[in-house]
DNA sequence: TGTTGCACTGGGACGCGTTTCAGCCTGTAG
DNA sequence: CTACAGGCTGAAACGCGTCCCAGTGCAACA
C-alpha cells in the first residue's frame, strides 16, 4: 500500500506539497497538483486514518455510551446522533455497557487515548465517574447530570407526575408501579417523582404492587401472573410500552378488562403502544440524541458555554385507562 | 499529557522498557517494574491509542454497515455483534447508510485507511461494491452474497415458501404481497421467491394485492385503507411485523375480521406480533450477528478459510391466519 | 578459568501524515 | 532599478508507541 512518501517520490515533489494537494490548502502549482492526483490514482493511494488522526490529534469520531443497543429508547436515541454525525462527517462509535460498571468505568479509556473526540452517555449507574470523564474529555449526558456535565434529557419526573393526575382522575384509588432498572438515572427519577405524588395525593400504593428489572414483553407477562394471585390495583403505570403490552396480554387471556379491572399506562410511545392503544408517554428522543450530537459536536469545537435543557414529555390518551 | 517518553525518562529507563511493562512482556526486572508502574501513576500515564493504532497497523475495531440502527431487524444484528465485539475486545463502529449509495461507497474508506479491521455488511444495495471491499480487507455480509464474500444469511426464499404454504392449507385462493425496500438483496429474494411459488401452485396473485416499501405501522394502516377500495384477497404476506400491525389494527377499526376476511402474516416475531398474536416468523437474528462477528474476527486473525452458512427461519403459527 | 546461555536493557528505525519555518522566485510598485 | 509582497516549495520536527537488533552482565557448566 502506497504512503505519501511514495507518492512525493513518484511525483517529484516534497511529502508536504503532497499533503497541500490532500488538504486542499493554497499555494501548489496546478502542474503539480496534477501531477500528484494522478500519481495518487494510479497508485490507488489512500492515505491512513490513524496517521491522521494521531497528527492532527482528534478522530472525527464520537462515542455514545448505552445498556444495550436493542433497547428501544437507546436505538431511537443512536439513531439521532447517527444522523447528525453523518450531516458533520463524523463516525459513531457505539460502547455496550450492559450496565456493567466496569464496562463503564474501562469506556473512559477511549476518551483518555483519544480514540473518541467526545463522549454521549446514553446512561451510566455510577454518576461520579462523570466527574473524571469531564476532566478528560467533552462529555454530553442524556439523562439529568447537569450539576456535573452539561445534560440533555426528559422531564420524567412530570411524565410520571402526569401518568399519576390522570389515572387519578379517571378514579383510580390504588396505584402500583413497575421500573426497568431501578439503579439508573431515571429509574431513580421515576421512583421519587412516584413517591413525591403520593404524598400529597388520596392514591395508595403497597409494596406488593411494585415490581423493578421488567424489561420485555414476557417481563410483562410473568408480572401479570405475579399479580392474579393477589388483590389488584385500581391502574399500574409501567415503564415501559413492551413490558405494558406484555402485562396487557396475559391479563386479557386471564379474562381481566382492561381497563375496567386495572388502568395500565406504557412509556416511550413505540408501535406497540399505537397496536394495542395504550395510554404512555411519547418523547421525541431521535430529537433527543440530535441536540445531544450537536451540542457535543459544536461544544468541542468552539469551547463555548454549553447548556443543559430538560424536554417536555407529552401524555398519550388511549384506551387502557 | 505524559506520553511514553516522558515515562521513561522519569522512570530512568528507556520507551522500550516502558513499552514491554505496558504490555506485559518479560524480562524486565522487578524493580524497574515497580518504578515504571509507580510514575505512570503519578503522572496519570494513559498510552494514546491511535499511536498504538498505527504502529501496529490494526485498531481492535469493526464496522458495521446498517440502513438504519432503528430498524428491529439491524438493532438486533447490531446486538448480537456487540456482544461478541465486547467478548473479544473489541470496538463497534456503526456505519448508517440510510441506503444512499454514496454513503455505501464510503463505508469503505473506514476499511482502506485502516481505521477498521473488517466490515460487517448488515444490507448493501450495491453488491458490486463488495468486489472491491474484499480486496481492501476482511468483509463478511449478513445478506446472501456469497459468491462474492462469506456470507452468513436467513432463507428467505424458505420462509416465503412456507407461509404461502400455510395460508394455501388454511384454505387462501388469492394472495397480496407487501414488501419493504424492493431492492435490497432480501427484497429481490423474497419476490422471487413469491413469484415461484405461485407458478406451481393454483394460489393467485394480481399487481392489485401487491405494495412495497413499507416500513412501519402506519405504513400498514394507509395499506389497509387502500385495500379496503378493492376486493381483499383472501391472504396477504407482509414482509414486517410492524407494518402487519398496522395492516391488523386497520381492518379491524374497519370491521374487517382478521383471518376470516383476511389472513394475515408477519416476519420478524418482534414483541408485537406476540402482542397481536400474529402469524410470523421467527429468525434468529442476535445470533446472526454474533456468528458474523465471530466469523469476521476469527478469518481476520488467521487467514482460515470462510464459509458462508444459510440459516433456517421458523413459522409461528398464531391467530391471524 | 573459559565458555555458553539467558535475563534484562537501550538505541533507533518505523508506521504515516501534519505543520512550522525558512527560503526561493516572480511580479509589481515606487 | 530596487524593494517588498506574496505565491510556491521543501526540510525537518513532531505526534506516540512498537519492535527488532545489538549489546551487557551474571550464573551455571565444562
Amino acid at each position: 500500500m502506497a504512503n505519501i512518501s511514495d507518492i512525493a517520490k513518484q511525483a517529484g515533489v516534497s511529502k508536504s506539497t503532497v499533503s497541500r494537494v490532500l488538504n486542499g490548502h493554497k499555494h501548489v502549482s496546478k502542474e503539480k497538483r496534477r501531477i500528484i492526483l494522478d500519481v495518487m490514482e494510479r497508485l490507488e493511494y489512500s492515505p491512513n486514518g490513524n496517521a491522521i488522526n494521531l497528527s492532527r490529534g482528534k478522530t472525527n469520531t464520537i462515542g455514545v455510551l448505552v445498556p444495550r443497543v436493542g433497547h428501544p429508547f437507546f436505538h431511537q436515541l443512536l439513531e439521532g446522533i447517527g444522523q447528525v454525525c453523518m450531516e458533520r462527517n463524523h463516525t459513531l462509535l457505539v460502547i455496550q455497557t450492559e450496565h456493567d460498571p466496569a464496562k463503564e468505568e474501562a469506556s473512559m479509556q477511549y476518551l483518555r487515548d483519544k480514540r473518541i473526540d467526545g463522549l454521549i452517555i446514553g446512561a451510566i449507574s455510577q454518576p461520579q465517574l462523570l466527574e473524571t470523564m469531564r476532566t478528560v474529555g467533552p462529555v454530553v449526558a442524556c439523562e439529568d447530570h447537569q450539576d456535573i456535565v452539561p445534560s440533555l434529557f426528559f422531564n420524567h419526573g412530570k411524565a410520571i407526575t402526569m401518568l399519576l393526575q390522570h389515572v387519578e382522575e379517571r378514579g383510580a384509588k390504588t396505584v402500583g408501579l413497575c421500573l426497568g432498572n431501578p439503579d439508573s438515572g431515571v429509574g431513580r427519577v421515576r421512583r421519587e417523582a412516584f413517591d413525591q405524588y403520593l404524598k400529597t395525593s388520596t392514591l395508595c400504593h403497597g409494596i406488593q404492587w411494585y415490581a423493578d428489572r421488567c424489561y420485555s414483553f414476557e417481563d410483562g407477562q410473568a408480572l401479570a401472573g405475579q399479580l392474579l394471585t393477589i388483590d389488584l390495583p385500581d391502574a399500574i403505570i409501567v415503564g415501559n410500552d413492551e413490558v405494558a403490552a406484555g402485562l396487557i396480554d396475559q391479563f386479557r387471556k386471564d379474562g381481566i378488562r382492561v381497563p375496567e379491572d386495572i388502568a395500565i399506562t406504557g412509556f416511550d410511545d413505540v408501535p406497540i403502544a399505537r397496536a394495542l392503544e395504550i395510554t404512555t408517554i411519547r418523547q421525541p428522543v431521535v430529537m433527543l440524541g440530535r441536540l445531544a450530537a450537536e451540542q457535543l459536536l459544536s461544544d468541542a469545537l468552539n469551547q463555548s458555554e454549553s447548556a443543559s435543557s430538560l424536554l417536555e414529555p407529552s401524555l398519550m390518551i388511549r384506551q387502557t385507562t
